[in-house]
DNA sequence: TTACTAACGCAACACTGTTGCATTTACAAA
DNA sequence: TTTGTAAATGCAACAGTGTTGCGTTAGTAA
């Protein structure tokens, strides 16, 4: 019977996450924290929020790792909206209401995606 | 005027990439290379195919950087097809029919795409 | 052949993410 | 409230990726 159990850091994360309107990376998130626990530890936090579906993991088309809060995930996770790059002030933001639509060619077998754009969000444009 | 030179490494890491069926990682490009030239220079190469537009760099969804021929990109990169990334062979390919839409909030500008999914490859389902 | 400089090799570095292990601490049960 | 268990943490050490500076090599135009 392993219970999950709720830390300080584990809440402060998930806080920080949640209740931003953009997705931040993990030095964002350690600095914020200013030294409250060790950088390890959250890396091991976020891993364990996206096993839990409260956050979601974003690769940028620079390669940049952001998270971001779900909203509708708690069993499983599903995202194809769109995330947006702003290439002037570095924010990722999710687009919940853009999905993409395509077609793929049969026999690809999908389970994951990751719709990335970038360019001015409407702040810097 | 600067003039670009066409180096042995050069020669052979863009050959290497154009003439594969799949996109490759700069470690995989590496081993391939079994020693020909330091992995500073073919970061450095690399850099300049893309800049050439001979080449264009995937950021798959588990970060893993991989690189890929162009098809008609000489004078600029254009690349809004799909990138499909293949859990078990690990195989990246590019999709270049396969164009998604999608409709955008005003005020957003676009100017770069990356559509990655991830699954089962043909050969693998 | 020569001069210029693009391209290279090497060392050193920063950043991100992972792993092992001893220690701490949340929380369920007593 | 106290206690036992193991989930979670801190720390050190490590691997992988990508970058930068600088002295040297080598491609190519003249
Ligand atoms: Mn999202
Ligand atoms: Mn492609
Ligand atoms: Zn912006
Ligand atoms: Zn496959």
């Amino acid at each position: 019977m392993k219970s999950p159990r709720n830390t300080t850091a584990k809440t402060v994360i998930q806080d920080l996450i949640v209740t931003s309107n953009v997705a931040l990376s993990h030095s964002e998130i350690q600095k914020s924290l200013e030294g409250l626990c060790d950088r390890v530890t959250i890396y091991r936090v976020l891993e364990r929020l996206i096993k839990e579906g409260v956050i979601h993991k974003i690769v940028n088309v620079d390669g940049v790792v952001k998270y971001a809060g779900c909203h509708s995930c708690s069993v499983k996770h599903s995202h194809n909206h769109i995330h947006f790059s702003c290439q002037k002030c570095k924010s990722v933001t999710c687009l919940e209401d853009v999905e993409p639509t395509f077609k793929m060619p049969k026999k690809y077998i999908i389970s994951e995606m990751n719709f990335t754009l970038s360019g001015l969000c409407p702040q810097c444009s």
